[in-house]
DNA sequence: CGCCTCCGTGCAATCGAAGGCGCATCGTGG
DNA sequence: CCACGATGCGCCTTCGATTGCACGGAGGCG
């Protein structure tokens, strides 16, 4: 059985017995009005159920309560950690997420944004990596009118237009505590070509490296995608290499897995044999056995950050933005790494 | 720099030399007309980039074209893997999704979720287990007049408003296939209290056991959560007993990976001290070591199946709906899982 | 005591698109 | 050659909410 239809502004005031002026002054909390007449319409309103049409709204305002989650992401963790993140914020407000994925490598990537954004003029965009990396994508939203965030693992824009996290000095900091545990020979398994923060990791790797005043060697070095395969294809070309590195560092936990994977059909015990630590934190690598010592960073508190950034002080002076754009992250430790005995 | 502001239908219609309405009848694809005219407001939408604003569309459709997600889902893998699968079907249509995650433990669930719906008005929405199960919210929607899709692991409404996957059979397969690999004492992690999906396997592994001959006994049968640490705590106690099962069928992945992850605490090996097999093919599932035997089942078709449904046929009779509501799960065979010795 | 100001409120226009109704035009048959 | 039906097209209203402008009443000041 279906509702008839909804009540609009008009019954509301005819049934309170004023203009339809008057109500929407009550809905839009106009500080000149007064008290008894609003408690009157508040009655009625309350009564009827009365919600005002967004539609509607959005038409005579020109502007609308959508927020955009654009994302070309294989990591359903994070893509659904930002979305939660985000929705905390927004649930307070009047806005919707509505998400939109998009492909990488489609060369009508750009377009197919375009025409989304054309379609439905959002009010703003979230932008996930790694498209987030795309300053074309930033400019055609600046172009449009769209507000956007780009999310980050570098600062890649102003800071009314990212959140990032340093994930340069989070590796730094990993690779720093195998070295503090003793390790010399430590492998690196690096992101996909093309990727800021495939770059970002490997530049905190070499720095952690060159800081400890070690040999940067390339033949530790090796190519991944951030796959759990090309982790194992990594781990076959490190593990073959004569001496063996004690320790790895792979650029995500998936990668880990895979070296994980390797290692332990090679019959080697992680982590006396191999220590290894991840990145991101997914819950991946506290199940895996041993639990992984990893990166962890704080992806549900920027998302929350960039949804503030959004929708934050809409008439105020925009000069000033009370959201951090900067995240710390923090290492991980679970049992995944272990002294060198030598 | 910011483009001053889209071209209306108004635009079109006076550089066109036509009225509003023709244009109208361009875009909404009207048979009875000109050819020569439709070509030459077709060149004017072009020349002029002319996007139709669907707030203005909606207002006076008296209807929108927003399709929602609602979940309460833990498991983000198979969050986004519906969203992928809606959005295949949608990215085709002018409708979004907007996604709308709620707290399934919260009082006011239900009315979050009623207010959700009275504020947007959406065209459809689809609801994720385990939420789907819960049939105040389907009245809800049936009666605010909002189209709805529920996704179970059982049939769980009317054709038209589900997709299911049938777990019972699944499990009861999947709990076959230990069965025919010579083991007789099988322990059985359940899934929580209260979830349709937990009851479905529960049945298939008994109709499995029953079907074989085996005494069906209860200690071989321990309560789970879907969660790892539980998955943990029953491979505790599944292990305590003497004798000991030679395999376990988990009812998700994670607590799968509970279990591998207890079982080699102890030193056994998997498989051939203790086969297991899990639910759902998560990613997590492949990455283990041993690779996990589990039950794979077709989300994203399901998902698209859904959406299908939702906006399909608006005008047509809806007596007919082309789309299947029950979709068969596979076993993906791995390495988890051996012949008993003895 | 009257006029002016200010506050609260209502009327009517507006946003962009859709569609009913009716007019103009074209084609055809008597 | 005219009448009539079919068809293409435009005027005007509508959807629900916002907002500029103007008006009525109350209070202050000359």
């Amino acid at each position: 059985m279906k509702r008839s239809s909804q009540p609009t502004i008009n019954d509301v005031a005819r049934l309170a017995g004023v203009s339809k002026k008057t109500v929407s002054r009550v809905i839009n909390q106009s500080p000149l009005l007064n008290g008894d007449t609003r408690k009157r319409v508040e009655e009625v309103i309350a009564e009827l159920g009365y919600v005002p049409n967004p539609q509607a709204r959005a038409l005579a305002l020109r502007r609308n309560f959508l927020i955009g989650l654009i994302h070309d992401n294989p990591n359903a963790q994070m893509v659904l950690n930002v979305q939660q993140g985000m929705l905390e914020v927004l649930r307070d407000t009047e806005f919707e997420l509505i998400v939109h994925p998009v492909n990488r490598g489609s060369p009508t990537m750009l377009e197919d944004v375009g025409q989304f954004l054309e379609r439905q003029r959002p009010f703003g965009v979230m932008i996930l990596p790694p498209i987030s990396e795309n300053d074309h994508l930033a400019a055609l939203c600046a172009d449009l009118g769209v507000r956007y965030v780009r999310m980050g693992s570098a600062p890649l824009d102003e800071a009314a237009h990212m959140v990032a996290s340093n994930d340069r000095e989070a590796v730094r900091g990993a690779v720093q505590h195998l070295i503090e545990c003793g390790h010399r020979r430590i492998g690196l398994v690096l992101g996909p070509h093309g990727f800021r923060s495939a770059v970002e990791r490997q530049k905190g790797y070499e720095e952690a490296i060159e800081r400890a005043g070690l040999p940067l060697q390339r033949t530790l070095i090796v190519q991944g995608d951030y796959k759990f395969e090309s982790g194992m294809r990594a781990a076959e070309q490190l593990l073959d290499l004569a001496p063996r590195p004690t320790a790895v560092f792979a650029s995500n936990d998936e990668m880990a897995a895979g070296v994980l994977h390797v290692a332990r059909q090679r019959g080697l015990n992680v982590p006396q044999d191999l220590s290894i630590i991840g990145f991101d934190d997914t819950p991946i690598a506290s199940h895996l056995w041993p639990p992984l010592t990893t990166v962890r960073w704080p992806i549900a508190t920027m998302a929350r950050a960039a949804a503030l950034k959004l929708v934050g002080n809409e008439g105020g002076a925009d000069g000033e933005d009370g959201e951090a754009s900067l995240f710390v992250s923090t290492l991980i430790r679970r049992a995944s790494v272990a002294p060198t005995t030598g």
